[in-house]
DNA sequence: CTCCGTCTGAATGTCGACATTATTAATTAC
DNA sequence: GTAATTAATAATGTCGACATTCAGACGGAG
């Protein structure tokens, strides 16, 4: 008797899921700033569906962190304080070591050149802040999704897109983007060696640096402000 | 100016969260079993609420992971695989140990009374597994939402939810809780003493014990069936 | 006897309307 | 002129009904 077929069921199925990629996508590309009201009516109209679907939408964009919903005042774009920046950053800095960590003994060999296809496209997209952003992204995903828990996947990737907007901000400087790429070279290295604690620790140290350039830049910016 | 306060907002407030934590209880306490059908009509009607309702209340546990929903095909109790539940401990050990190596900088000195007094409350609770596991639920819940980050308590405690089940499971036997409690000496110790790197690993080795129990007797329960 | 297609019943998906609550603007008292 | 109160507005909370899709029973062909 073989074993039973897994179906995947498709989460864009359903109308409300469609609503959710959508105004994920405007969230975490900065169309939607942080604080900005999400009203259910607005929504409605904008999509051409139902407050219903909107209001499940919005559920499932609050279970991703990328929206708040305070009960009898409506959604809005999460908006992070400095402190829940470095925290997000500090969770998945540990979460992305582990990843790494079980990569080393999880990535079939299919993925190696794949891998290094990766790293080489990060070099490519050095001048270009978007580019690099959207490389980053992507060998990132690629690490993530190869470590064997669809889990801790989905929990590192919920947290970057989180913080996807300090994300970017933290790379738009060619030394930070060297500074990465130097990172990922190690990593990628430690990862084909084989060695799970040193690709344990670039992992951590990408996030790090990410984070306190990041944090470095949103301290200037109060200062400017305030 | 002083800062502005930030209201807290009660989220047992709106209905469907008040349901959320009704089902919720019902499957922490293995009264709705893994795999059971979660009708939503006959949820609405067992507590008098529309469907609606109970469709957000369902979402609100999708989030938490106690519930999968599945388009078009309604919502279950999730059941998971012992891959799936290893898989869970792990990354709880990791996140553990991370909220205990900073709960040593942060617990405020009222608290450590506090930490000793629900130490010294297992002990007491040694010959009773459910005392054992509410004492075992209290201090870990102490330790984790005084680590200074609301998220990675949250994100613990619900992973904690997940697998209580099998926690219960694996605490069921006295010399269980005896291996418990040690640990449980080991955790508090350090974190009296200021050794945050001794706390990590204490407390990952606390989780690591419960998940290769679990695991090891839910093998037995399977050689048995299958 | 087995397998496939159809059909029936029941569940979820989606919608619009009403009830309730928060916000804002106007008004009045001081 | 300012502050508190109140009324109007606009949002969310909740509900019942209709549309659509899925699971299983039934029946017929091979």
């Amino acid at each position: 008797m073989a074993a039973p077929v897994q179906k995947t069921y498709d989460i864009y199925a359903t109308l409300p899921a469609q609503i959710a990629v959508r105004i994920g996508q405007a969230i975490v590309e900065n169309e939607f700033k942080p604080g900005q009201k999400l009203r259910e009516v607005d929504l409605a109209g904008a999509f051409g569906v139902s407050r219903a679907s909107v209001r499940e939408a919005l559920r499932i964009l609050e279970s991703e962190g990328l929206v708040t919903i305070l009960p009898q005042r409506g959604a809005q774009v999460t908006a992070l304080s400095a402190a829940e920046v470095e925290d997000i950053f500090d969770i998945r800095a540990q979460l992305m070591g582990l990843a790494c960590e079980r990569l080393v003994a999880a990535l079939p060999p299919a993925g190696r050149p794949e891998l290094e296809r990766l790293c080489a496209e990060l070099e490519r997209s050095l001048d270009d802040a978007e580019a690099y952003a959207r490389a980053s992204l992507a060998i990132s995903e690629f690490c993530v999704r190869n470590a064997g828990s669809r889990r801790l996947a989905d929990l590192i990737l919920s947290f970057g897109r989180q913080t996807a907007r300090y994300t970017k901000l933290s790379l738009s400087t060619s030394d930070r983007r060297r500074q990465s790429i130097a990172n990922w070279h190690g990593l990628v290295r430690s990862i084909l060696a084989g060695d799970a604690k040193a690709a344990e620790g670039f992992a951590r140290q990408l996030v790090f640096d990410t984070r306190d350039t990041a944090l470095s830049m949103l301290a200037d910016g109060m200062a400017k402000q305030g």
